[in-house]
DNA sequence: ACCTGAACACCGTTCAAGT
DNA sequence: ACCTGAACACCGTTCAAGT
């Protein structure tokens, strides 16, 4: 988004910026849902009428891509940017952090896998993870590869989880969750689904956050097998 | 089927199946993306006011619900249920399955993953994967957890390929594909994402099933990794 | 029971006009 | 340049009425 030419000053009045928009949108995000972030909602939110928003932005698309790159933004890179850390410790602390600043907006999710995600801080941030791969000693061909399947699984547990929620708002306590998903299978009869009812119970005394690291470690575990004569030099 | 006569005079009797409203909301969203599925279009489609969709559903949930289940159903489990070979070769068989069964319908990938798919044949979906993964030996609790990981994989690599698209309507033949992700990656100015830039050209070569299969694969060997002792002993 | 027209409360977007 | 009211073509859903 490029900085607006000094030369095109007021007009009679500049009420609001392109920021007060996003702020507006995501607001309204977090307290209804996906759907909740209407051009009209948000030009009541900040006390325009709907129309006025069209000063600021082309159309819904632009404020969506707009704000997905805002929040792929607030994803604090210094977690995993140290190369003096172990490179898989620096990918779990970006598949965390990713994690962390997603959830924290829910209704957001299905706006960011709704559409291609590549803007400038999506590009930065697949550039921090090829940097990463490349200290764990894979090739411009494996970390192509391993970068990609490792934003799908990042993404689709966001998304999956997102989906498996019962209402839209903001995301209770990890501890407090109610996962629909786990519910329907609790409620499945076991006798035609003995197997899905037992992984249920199985399940059940886990929360999110260590499924999503048991996957994320097993997608390293298989990385790092394929590439095993890479990692050895690598170090760490 | 003979000429239809124009009972477009309003008659008592039952004009439509359950069916037939899910056959014309899949054609709209064939041909017309996710958003063209609304309830009055499908009405439309199937030539009654709209209202009169509601006779036969409660809303338009319930329509994506049934619609989802329908899609789900129509996995065939010959492929990977047959107990004889490798399961690494039956899990590929589902995932490859799946993913052919869903990118049919690209219109409808953000209605699967937009809510819980927690219907039958959903659940026996799962069931069999969770066979599957017994077979390989892996106990309950490995097998719940793997399950979730290659369920994430599967709809979020095809959910992640959908966005990426450039325009609604059918999936081009794989080699005619346009991936807006590639062309992000490779319009991508070398000097600010030169790892970016260069994985975009190491990735020009290959079609997405290839690194499907890849990510897949990297998946299975890390499942296996941390289970070497079972998998052993379950033969093949 | 099934379908209808009409209506309600929304939606994104465009247009002409006022400042 | 920025904002407005009004309008257009949608949307999901409800209601009373007709068969």
């Amino acid at each position: 988004m490029p900085v607006p030419a000094q030369r095109t000053r007021p007009g009679p009045r500049r009420a609001l910026t392109e920021d007060q928009i996003l702020d507006a949108a995501l607001t309204l995000l977090d307290a209804g849902g996906a759907n909740a972030a209407s051009v009209r909602a948000i030009a009541a939110q900040v006390g325009v009428a709907p129309n006025a928003v069209y000063t600021y932005f082309p159309d819904k698309a632009a404020i969506v891509k707009a704000l997905v790159e805002r929040l792929l933004g607030q994803v604090d890179h210094g977690v995993f940017i140290d190369r003096d850390q172990p490179w898989r410790q620096r990918v779990e602390a970006l598949a965390l952090e990713l994690r962390e600043r997603l959830s924290a907006h829910p209704g957001a999710v299905p706006l960011l896998i709704g559409g291609p995600m590549d803007g400038p801080h999506a590009l930065a941030l697949n550039e921090r993870l090829l940097e990463l791969l490349a200290d764990a000693g894979l090739n411009p061909t494996d970390a192509a590869r391993a970068s990609y399947l490792l934003i799908v699984y990042v993404f689709g547990s966001i998304a999956l989880e997102v989906a498996d929620l019962p209402q839209p708002g903001p995301l209770p306590p990890e501890s407090e969750r109610i996962d629909t998903r786990l519910d329907a299978f609790t409620a499945t009869p076991a006798e035609h689904y003995p197997r899905t009812a037992a992984a249920a119970a199985a399940m059940a005394g886990y929360i999110s956050t260590e499924q999503y690291l048991w996957g994320l470690r097993r997608m390293l575990d298989g990385i790092t097998a394929s590439t095993t004569a890479h990692t050895e030099a690598a170090g760490v």
